[in-house]
DNA sequence: TCAAATTTACTTATAGGTCAGTAAGTTGAT
DNA sequence: ATCAACTTACTGACCTATAAGTAAATTTGA
């Protein structure tokens, strides 16, 4: 929350060479960033300890709280950083359009393959955030809801249907669960499921569905 | 509050009496079995303390520990109460049989949008039973897996396929992924998904599809 | 030398588990 | 039927970790 960065302007000449003490700062932050990813993953937020977190990142906990000055100011920071970094990972990043985007959540499905640690994070942290009082409970509601919103565009621009449609805004919230929902199988037994291969076969026959019945969903709801 | 026992003198020379001192106590155990699926849901297990479970079902913690040895043995045994207690609500029960169970799930998650408890119970605990020597692990992993093979099957016996396909298999983990899924998005949300509307219909055209593409999937899969 | 970074040393809570003791049964021999 | 011997179901006090947060001292770097 309070960016309490009040700290100088930036100098433009923060090269590799010099190591300003901010700049190097930064660098801290960023360790123990990496850190909470680590132990917030690895246990979650209520056992993950600071002093864990402080370890890795090579200092004691005293000095995380020093940069973050709360363990709870330490999440949602870390869940920040975790966005930024995302989306630093992808070339075209920002708001990648239409089929494109499908595209590349399947390789981010196919790449967290190798990354056990990211994914559990993201699967602890979300399911621990339903409950009461949960730091992180904004950031997800938000982060869902956004997802929803994007997922629904692109399929409707893919499809050449309508982004309000139940039927549309259905299909990205059962993408999402499915995403979701596998990924908690897998951490707990990885040979279980194959994320990428259902993930992509889903993708198509939903773009299939949706494409071929173009105008109208195919049966009358009785109930509604 | 605590020693009511005193209250109605038990008629020891009366008939058909609940003989051992056990009747009472598996009441208790009942209560503090229910008081740890409230505390567990609501906080999670790391977070859910005994004193909490034990203020809920009227006694100390140390009752608590009495009756079950340890934080942990207690979470094993509620979550072996909820399997019991889900199994108990069902008439037919045991194992139901083909289309019977498809639209048995479809009841249950009909049911669910009426008690979030017990489905945060389920969410919250599931995802953290992923971290680090989770007491609940094995009970999630074995769970999962029975559903899939259960799934898998009926999903088989519907549709006229082989249960060994991975086509089915996949199909079937796909199923549990999307209503786990659902389930975080719901409980962050309530009003952005319709869980039973969204289930009905994935099940509809999942079966649709098996049964129309009866013995060979549609396309040849270039990778892999 | 000044300020930021970081440590050391505490404080304050919380929480699980142990233990001795007690009240209310239960059982069995007389 | 009664009473001693024993068991069960607790409570209250206590112990021990663990963990977050704070304050003051110390180091480090420009």
């Amino acid at each position: 929350m309070a960016t309490d960065t009040s700290a100088s302007a930036p100098p433009e000449h923060d090269a590799i060479r010099k190591p300003k003490p901010q700049a190097r700062t930064l660098q801290r932050r960023e360790d123990v960033l990496r850190a909470a990813m680590s132990v917030f993953g690895q246990r979650g937020y209520n056992k993950g300890a600071l002093v864990e977190v402080a370890e890795q990142a090579g200092m004691t906990h005293a000095g995380v709280l020093h940069h973050f000055g709360s363990k709870e100011a330490l999440l949602v920071a870390m869940l920040q950083y975790r966005d930024g970094e995302e989306a630093a990972g992808v070339p075209g990043r920002a708001q990648t359009e239409g089929p494109a985007f499908l595209g590349h959540m399947l390789d981010t499905v196919e790449e967290n393959t190798g990354r056990p640690g990211v994914v559990q994070t993201y699967t602890v942290l979300s399911a621990e955030s339903v409950t009461e009082g949960h730091p992180a409970q904004g950031y997800f509601r938000d982060r869902l809801d956004g997802l929803r919103d994007k997922i629904a565009g692109v399929l409707a621009e893919v499809t050449g249907r309508d982004a309000d449609e139940s039927e549309v805004r259905d299909d990205a919230s059962a993408l999402i669960a499915l995403m979701d929902g596998l990924q908690v199988q897998w951490l707990l037994d990885r040979d279980a499921v194959d994320m990428p291969r259902i993930v992509e076969k889903v993708m198509d026959e939903l773009v299939d569905r949706l494409t071929t019945r173009h105008p109208a969903p195919p049966f009358p709801r009785p109930q509604d």
